[in-house]
Formats: structure tokens, sequence, C-alpha cells
DNA sequence: TTATTTAGATACCAATCGGTATCTTGCAGT
DNA sequence: ACTGCAAGATACCGATTGGTATCTAAATAA
């Protein structure tokens, strides 16, 4: 049975997994093929090279965990909920990941940040869109009456952004569940003291 | 003029900024020795392998850095300044570094975290020592009255180190100093607020 | 001055890298 | 049933990987 679509979409996950872990560049077409079974003729069909491959696979990789957030942000109606489900995505994210290997967007930030590797610049999109939803959050916030009038919204998405990521490095060097927690519960405190009205 | 110690010296120093920059794994011996001139006979005379350069480098770095934080933090008299001389050594790090390509600390918790290479150890022992100098400071700051005595030091640290990783990231991945400043301005407010008596 | 040690250069090794050209074969359209 | 296309396998390419064995020559000790 030849199934195509299949094939690309198996390849694809198995990449996904490996350049999540291993690395984008220390990950070989081998590592691939070894871990679907599938051949270099195979994969070579589907993608045009490693580098669409590595693309492909980070986009993948962050649009499922926007649509998640996005949809999780969703559910809840108000902006204190809806940045503590954000909050409780990321902690929830060290424990049961969607994807191992932890944070795909804090992954290529450190392996490209020194080159001029396209991956670079899909990075900087990712991480302009996750400030952006935390922004429209505040902002919506604070149309509501939820959230303080004075604050920076920018700003506080760039501390909520870097704590979690932070704490995801930690937690993920020491395979720990505790450095992630202790950040969202710091997060959540300063956020009902500092930020919300 | 044959100068064994600084030819060793000489390896370390380049071997450090590539590693540092294009990662541990991805940087070949070749690059380092057209980076130093030096040829492969010349590297392995000094270095047993590879890994053993990459590990002395790893150390190389994280000696240096500790040591200038050490310095900083000595130089003060309070708890205060000695956390905010930290934070500014951070701030200061991404415009102005000691070592090219960010924290060689976040480069390899991220590069090593899901893997079982000998780095990852060295990486967790020097988290734990960064990680034990800012405790130090509050357990100090505590015992002579500048910082409440109600104050959970672990926690402290961890938001800290998680914080600013986070944003060196963010800057790294943005090209921006604004992240890190960003950051350690709300650190500085957020320690003068909730931490210092 | 001569002998010994050793820093560093050169030349090689098998294994692997990303990529391609070719070939076989399963499947859809007629 | 036959034909044509495309999915996937196989075999190869030159370049590069980390590492080693050998050789030359500079520095040191006698």
């Amino acid at each position: 049975m030849r199934q195509p679509i299949i094939t690309k979409e198996h390849v694809l996950t198995e990449a996904t997994k490996l350049f999540n872990t291993k690395g984008y560049k220390t990950t070989s077409i081998s590592d691939i093929t070894s871990a679907t079974g599938y051949t270099k003729g195979a994969l070579y069909r589907h993608f045009d090279s490693k580098e669409a491959l590595e693309i492909e696979a980070f986009e993948k990789m962050m649009g499922t965990i926007f649509t998640i957030m996005s949809n999780k942000i969703k559910a809840e109606n108000n902006a204190k909920d809806k940045l503590f489900s954000l909050l409780d995505m990321f902690q929830n994210y060290i424990s049961n990941p969607y994807i191992k290997g932890g944070c795909p967007l804090l992954n290529v930030a450190i392996e490209m940040d020194d080159t001029n590797d396209p991956l670079k610049k899909k990075a900087q999109k990712a991480l302009s869109i996750l400030k952006n939803s935390i922004i429209t959050i505040i902002e919506n916030g604070k149309k509501y009456k939820q959230i303080k009038p004075t604050v920076n919204d920018g700003l506080i998405a760039t501390i909520v952004i870097a704590t979690l990521e932070g704490g995801i490095m930690m937690s993920k060097l020491q395979n720990n569940n505790k450095d992630i927690s202790d950040v969202v519960a710091h997060l959540k405190n300063w956020i009902e003291e500092d930020i919300l009205t």
C-alpha cells in the first residue's frame, strides 16, 4: 500500500520529534529515515531539501501550539482566566508535552540566534505572534476594566514570555517540574497583585 | 617559535567562541583549525578528543563569568547593591559580552537537555552555582535586615535566573537590547517592592 | 655539540554528511 | 487488460566528519 499523504505526514512527524530533541543541524537525514523506515528517496520526493523539511517541521510545531493556545484563550471570558490558562499551558507542557524536547521556539531561538538561517526569521515571527496574543488579552482586559489601565502591555508580555521560557530551560535541564511550577505560581501572583484591577 | 602553552590557550579561546556561537556539535575540528591557523595534529596534542575540548571550553567560559560575577558582588556591601550589580552584569552582557554568542549556560542547557552528553551535567552544576550565589546574597541580606525575613530564597533565585535567561533569549533572537533591559528594570522594581525591607 | 624530547604538520582512515540519478513497482485512469 | 505516472528503493556522488599514525623540526638537557 502506497499512501503518499500519510508517508509525508509520518516523515514530518518523526522529523519534528528529532529536530526538537536532538537539534536541527545535528539531526541527519539518516536519523529521519531510520526513525520512519522510509528511504532517502521517499523523503526527497516529499521535501525539496533538508532545510525545507526543517522549516516545515518548525511551522507545524508552532501551528499546533498556537492552535491549542488560541482555543484555550477563547474558552475563557476574562483577562485573568485567559492569562492563567496560558500560564497553565506552559506549566503542563513540561510534564505532558505535545511535542517532546521542550519549547520549539526556545530551541530554535538558541540554535539559530547567531546565524542567518531561515529558521531564525521563522522564530522571530513566532515570538512576535506569541507576544501579540498576550498583548491582545491585556488590551481587551483594559477595555472591560479587568486590567489596570496604567500597565504597559508590551512590557508585561515580555516579562511573562521571558520568565516562562527561562523556567522551561531550568526545568528541562534539571528534569524538574519544580522550576516551571514556581515560575508560573510567581507570575500568577504578580498578575493578581500588580496587573488586575 | 613554539609556545605550547600559548598554542593551547589560543585553540581554547577560538573553540570557545565557535562553540558559543555555532553550537558545540555543529562546530567541527576543521572550523577550529581554520580559525586558529593550527593543524589537527597540534589540536590533538593538547586535547584528548573533541569532547574534552568542549568540556574545557565550557568550563573556561563559566569560570570567567563566575569570577567576574564574584568580584562584582564582593565589591558591593549590601544585598540590594549586590543583586543589582548582578542584574546589570546580565544586561551589559548582551551589548558588550565577554564571550560572543549569548549565555554559555543557556546555550548548553538547550543544546544538551535531551541528551546524556557530559556537558549536560556541567551545565547543571553551573546553574546550581549561579543559583547558590543568589541565595547566599539573600541569606546574608536577611541576616543584616536588608531583606524581608519572610521571602523564599530559592524561589527568588529561580525567578531571577529564569527571567534573565529568557530575556537574553529574546534579545538575542531579535538583535535587541530592549527585552533584556525591560526584564532587568522589571526585576529591579520587583526586588525593591517585594524583597527589600 | 650531540642526543632526547616534544610541538606541530602532513597524510591518511573509515564513516557519515546532504543530495541526486536511476530503477522498480504499485496504483489510477482509460 | 493495458498504459502512464508517480511513490518509494537502491546505488551512487564528492565533501566532510572525528580521529590516528607518521614525520619533521624546534627546543631542551647532557
